[in-house]
DNA sequence: ACCTGAACACCGTTCAAGT
DNA sequence: ACCTGAACACCGTTCAAGT
């Protein structure tokens, strides 16, 4: 309505600003149906043939938002790992899995959107390397530990796929069932730590609560 | 088209035949956006407003196919895990999880509306024991497992909540990521039991491929 | 070069009417 | 008691037209 016309080669301004109403709405909303071709627009003081100039449909869109969430994830585990570094290779991993389950939950509707099955075509960079770049870190980060002589030998690949579908499985769980007894995610992710990793109890940063309560129930309850 | 006009009492199987035909209709398209109003009444022959003469709205349509989803799903691990129960507590628990990845790699359309988060209230059944019954069945074989003396001791109910986090991740990243790398199924339970179960190696059930051929890589790339 | 108005075939849902 | 025809407000997308 008050949207003052694009001069010329101004095309890009609105072509960001219609990426930004998707994500924002997605991220209010929780819910890709909810991100209308007519809610995005209106946002951005245009009409819904507007969008067509900028994108040829609907789905390349919203897959150019959903890559803006892998970076964002990415770069935040990344950054957490990096963080706890100092604290030694255990206390980088379990930062990096906080990390992530702390982004799913800050994030539903994005991060439900990262995994969305229904796109056809798999997600991947142009330069191939793609959505993985969260997953190698994890790989990383596992491999650290080992180097460390903190955790059994095997593959730390393998390992880490066991971690990433564990985190992303309780990632999904916990915004779909809320009436389930979850435990605090640090209890988890130790849980997962200590016995998938084969990290010894003795080895586990204590927990550092960043504004939650420290854990109610010891996490010795899964390995005695 | 064809249909013969219901006479009196007949309205309820226009209800099944409704529930039937989007059941149908989900298990084809594997999405649930193609199951539309007008497909499921399309297949029974009828015209949209009928269906509003057994239900309410489309969701709770949709819920009730979902409620005979979870039937299903926990009847078929339940089933595998008794049929495993001779060779053993641990050739039972992995027989079940076995069975849970099976069905959701054969019916993912079904699986992913199991867990849609966009549902509003909660999946619980009017009695209240709701969805769990498939939870609490994988609990009580990690139970029977600890109690064969074959694992760690620990919260039975801590040590499932990880193994469901890690098979519901395991089926949801598998259908969404067809090209990762994956193991096969197998090894990732495998994995799994040794690890957060913690079986020892020598307790796990060979490998028995049902019209697989055998893993490729040996299970022993998890725990040295 | 960039955007709008009007229209298309869809969707879930409602309401009066038919048998 | 059970179902239909026609309509409502939506949706993604297209196409001619405006500046």
């Amino acid at each position: 309505m008050a949207r003052t016309r694009s001069v010329r080669g101004e095309g890009a301004r609105l072509r960001g600003e219609l990426l930004d109403a998707a994500e924002r709405l997605l991220a209010e909303h929780g819910d890709e149906r909810s991100v209308t071709i007519r809610a995005i627009v209106g946002q951005a003081g245009v009409t819904p043939p507007a969008l067509y100039l900028h994108f040829p449909d609907k789905q390349t869109l919203i897959r150019e938002v959903v890559m803006r969430g892998y970076d964002d994830l990415a770069r935040t585990t990344a950054a957490a790992a990096k963080d706890a570094r100092d604290a030694g290779a255990v206390a980088a991993l379990r930062a990096g899995m906080l990390a992530y389950l702390g982004w799913a939950e800050r994030h539903p509707g994005r991060y439900r959107a990262l995994f969305d099955a229904r796109r056809e075509t798999q997600l991947l960079r142009a330069d191939g390397t793609g959505t993985s770049v969260a997953f190698d870190g994890l790989v990383a980060r596992v491999a650290a530990v080992q180097a460390a002589g903190a955790a059994r030998a095997g593959d730390p690949v393998r390992i880490a796929t066991l971690l990433w579908a564990a985190e992303h499985g309780l990632a999904t769980l916990r915004a779909a069932r809320d009436r389930f007894p979850w435990p605090p995610a640090e209890e988890l992710v130790d849980g997962l730590i200590m016995t998938v990793v084969g990290v010894p109890v003795e080895e586990l940063p204590t927990s550092e609560p960043v504004g939650r309560e420290p854990p109610a129930r010891s996490r010795s309850s899964l390995v005695s």
